[in-house]
DNA sequence: CATGAATGAGGGTTCATTCAT
DNA sequence: AATGAATGAACCCTCATTCAT
């Protein structure tokens, strides 16, 4: 059903690949723009996305609270005045991070979307990019769904704000179906929550199985036909 | 199609409407066995549930670690003493708390969905007990949902289990209903993982809202059909 | 000139030399009425004025910043933690003891001044007080004169209030006495200011000496024949 | 009485109105001496006074404790660095600058005293010269009676020892006259640090005002007449 | 000479926990 | 049983100082 989808993923497949050493690098480098001597701007700017790196792990596995500066200075191999010349304060990081990360998974996923044109292709590539970052950048989910859960109080509207948008990438195919009456008739608010929450849970536990790489297929073509079937796609 | 179940969350709904004072008398009173004079006892009894209350609340609202003994306590309207008095240490209780909690919540759903013998009316049980209990106990999904989340690492394992235990009471009439083709052939235990988020999702989103208690209905609803959908249910 | 004085200051005098003791219970115990049981409170309140002395020499000795939380728990012996049991932070408790100690002074000043009648037995009594104060209470002037100058910013302001409040102490007399012509006719304001300053700067070069308490009294006679002086009293 | 002064403080005025700008080329420069290239250390020179003078500002502003390097070097628009370059340390540059002020005071006052030849005359020059300072570079004032108070404990016998040498300009032409019976018996000692501490609080006072300089000569007056009466001066 | 990234001791503060009353 | 004063480890953060470039 989905053969056509196999090539697809190929290219997120390998710039997720990628992402293990550059994501940082492209979601977490257009920090505070400003200019000095080329060389030691970049080497600045390559410290401070190491840290993020650092942090974002150390955020992920931990969670806001229990994860303390010094863990995270210590994971980057830099001194704790370190972190101050490069970040204001914990709070203000945490926050950063956890808006960049939401924001590269959502542009994964919108992306992938938007790139296909019938309903099936499009939860295909949705899901299959929700996969691949987590098996490849498992700290970013972690992150989003783990460890900015129950933070800050002032993370809050944020976390929600990210589930809200989460939620839309998915509800705006199924309401251009729904038009062309290409799926049941539905309330699609709440079938794009709940698919949202079941490629959380299914997301979350593939991570945890020792070689998540090997199950990733099977999940992506399980969680598929699962929505498929779930919003009642008949095809044309 | 679900007229015939109308009548099945009576008992549920009465009961959940009890939890608000009762819950903790029920889910929380079968600790530390030990024996002095009856009403010295039952007093004893009825202050350590009334902690727990205040705990659970605390702890739902705040999480694990913006939570403090010192907001238990004034919640409970105690002295700080007192709490170490009645329970060991803030880790001890969060997971006491949070096991019995997870254990009333599988156990109310596992009831439900005992109680039925088709799958149409065991989905609708179950995600019917789950919604009556998100609404009249917030605090009993919130502190599963959310205050457990990222807290301890010791908690961690412990979670993973109740996400489990709860996807298993979906699995089992899953596999059940395939045996008999009544499904489509599905991994159904991607499946149940699947619903169990679902679940968790569209149930915290409704408690967010103002009045969660009228759109709970629709809710449920379209839970359910959601459900059968994505399971490929077709009536005997 | 000022036989008549000689008694005034005995009582003054005993009163200061309880201070050493006292002055706390005195000046620091006013502080935020609360009932618990008898006992208890009076222990508590004992303690925090035990430790409310210990700060004040602290700060008295060291000035604002170079006390530390380390230095004032160490100097009342109580763990860090007490500190905070008693008082919000450093900085409350700084701007509070300045506040009260402030008050004291100036109200033993005013007092005194306003016990007496004729110019001369008012500067006599209230430069014999304010000797009394620095040769007995030394941390109380030491504090207001050194520990809080170019402290915190928002001290500033309080200082300047003490400052054109202890002016206000002399001026008072000055203008009455110029309404009578008992006085030459001068700018008053800028006189109490003058007054003010050379009390302070003889009285803090008094406290520095290795017997402070027996170069007292010529320190009094001259300052009080100094201001008689630059005021032009000229006896009825 | 003192038409005859009008004159005497011109040169000190036009200089003091120099100062804003060249106080630190002339209070600030004889620092270590070595020699290089003339250019090379003129040029070298010329950049630690001006750090000089922005440090003079910040401690002057701040106070030792609150005025951070950082200030200091962005204040001078150079790098922290550089100021490791020209300066040892904090601590020793706040020493140099606080010795380096009080000498330029001091010999500022001493010099306006040691130009007249009777007690009005250098009464009023001394008083005329201090204002002048604390008028036009309130800097210098402001550290030497402000930042400096309750800095270092390091600092506090240099305190000690500014006002003893601050005290003997006065006390020097009050023993003159007294020896030539031009003003009465005294213990001059304490009315010497009776006037200084007398100028001291005016001039403070003084800087204060919206507009210092308007109020400055009134203030002189005041401050002249007062401390005449306070020495019982009477004409030859 | 000048720079500014890097360091880490030390300061203020919180909060789980203990224990005398 | 109940209280709440007392404790101190550990947290976040600042800032004087160093040193490679």
């Amino acid at each position: 059903m989905f053969e056509a989808d196999r090539g697809i993923p190929r290219p997120l497949r390998r710039f997720c690949g990628q992402l293990t050493v550059s994501l940082p690098s492209i979601i977490l480098t257009r920090v505070m723009p400003y200019r000095s001597s080329d060389k030691t701007r970049q080497k600045k700017d390559a410290k401070r996305t190491a840290m993020m790196q650092a942090a974002v792990r150390v955020f992920a596995e931990k969670g806001y609270y229990a994860a303390t500066i010094r863990d995270i200075v210590s994971a980057a191999d830099v001194a704790i005045g370190t972190f101050y010349f490069y970040f204001p304060d914990k709070e203000t990081l945490f926050t950063y991070l956890y808006e960049e990360t939401a924001d590269f998974l959502l542009q994964t996923l919108r992306q992938a979307v938007a790139g296909r044109s019938t309903l099936p292709h499009q939860v295909s590539a949705g899901v299959r990019a929700y996969v691949n970052i987590a098996v490849f950048e498992p700290a970013v989910v972690q992150l989003l769904l783990v460890g900015g859960v129950g933070a800050l109080p002032a993370l809050e509207s944020q976390r929600l704000r990210f589930r809200e948008r989460l939620t839309a990438i998915w509800q705006k195919p199924l309401d251009a179906a729904m038009d062309r009456s290409l799926i049941a008739a539905q309330n699609t608010r709440h079938t794009a929550e709940a698919i949202a929450g079941a490629c959380d849970e299914v997301i979350l536990n593939l991570i945890n199985l020792p070689d998540a790489e090997r199950e990733a297929e099977a999940v992506v073509n399980d969680l598929v036909e699962f929505i498929l079937r779930a919003v009642a796609y008949h095809g044309s």
